[in-house]
DNA sequence: ATACGATTTTGATATAAGTCAAAAAAAGCC
DNA sequence: GGCTTTTTTTGACTTATATCAAAATCGTAT
């Protein structure tokens, strides 16, 4: 069984057919550290889940680079401004390990959820836990002060610490590289 | 047609029987400026529309009160926690005006999802649609300064600056409200 | 119009975090 | 092992925003 179905299942009860059709529908890739999955202004989208790797999402402000996310082995994700719109990406996706990936466009999705609305289900499960994920992360950034940002980082993503470099955290948290060191220290 | 169902339709199509039995659920009431709808812990709680009037959704920080967001008309919305886990609210939702409201209980929409299973479509629509809308606030509070931030909200949500005084919305841009006087002048 | 409470503005000073430059440490590489 | 490149730390100084206190303005009821 594909890492994104049993994704999905996590979320709800995916019968033999739907499974069989998002199995016929799920792509697999290997990329090299470095590599880019999504790049800014694609339209085209799916949700992906990592097997083994790390992932970056990341934009461009007044030409630097910030981190807008982290995603680790076995959890689903995907840009959502291009999987719940019609507009284009505004971020990148780049791989920071070598990784393989599972995943699914959004115009497969979009047809299996047509077809089979039962799938709705496990769709909304998806979003709505995505809601939470961002509300703690706005909590975050509206109410903590640098120092707590990067405890609430430990503390959500504890893993991410040894496997990402201090410049990658420090644009994640909105901060500098320096001031994320002296926080260290 | 109650305002409730007016909004769900906006997300996806709605039968006749589905909308009557929301109908049946959907409960009128009407609050006086200063009355709570929600107030932090309770488990309780719904999705709604104001047909009129304004709401602000607060939470304590350190003994303060900081604002999360703001409610309009014809809108629909809920407090994420309660609405999507089980986990008891975080934030209190207090009305800033008179205001009459229509709601559905988390509990008689679960029952509906359960039994019309393409309902779902609607949840799982209204579900994305708050992720594009948190995004674009983690956005804000990631990427830009006080003064970029007060244009922001005045591009997303205009008619608020002349309904809702300048201690509400400093707190809510996380500012003081001396900041947010020294940046409006 | 007047007086009261609530809201907004102003001023002086303090603090958190940013910037720029350089040194130190760690990781890759032949 | 020594050399290069990348990453992290340190230092000096600047800037954005917070804090505390007080004054000014606004809104509303009498």
């Amino acid at each position: 069984m594909n890492p994104l179905i049993e994704q999905f299942k996590k979320y709800g009860y995916l019968n033999e057919v739907i499974a069989a059709e998002v199995e016929k529908r799920t792509r697999y890739f290997f990329k090299k550290k470095g590599e880019h999955f999504l790049r800014e202004g694609q339209h085209a989208s799916s949700y992906f889940v990592l097997s083994t790797g790390l992932i970056r999402a990341y934009f461009l402000k007044n030409g630097r680079e910030m981190n807008s996310w982290f995603g680790e082995e076995n959890q689903i994700f995907g840009s959502i401004l291009p999987v719940y719109t019609e507009k284009p990406s505004f971020e990148n996706i780049q791989f920071l390990e070598d990784s393989e990936i599972y995943a699914i466009s959004v115009d497969d999705l979009n047809e299996l959820y047509r077809i089979y609305p039962e799938l709705n289900l496990i769709g909304r499960k998806i979003a709505e836990e995505v809601c939470i994920i961002l509300e703690e992360r706005i909590m975050s950034l509206h109410t903590e002060s640098a120092a707590e940002r990067y405890q609430s980082l430990i503390r959500l993503q504890p893993n991410l610490i040894n496997r990402i470099n201090l410049g990658h955290i420090a644009s994640y948290l909105g901060i500098t590289q320096e001031t994320l060191s002296r926080i260290r220290r």
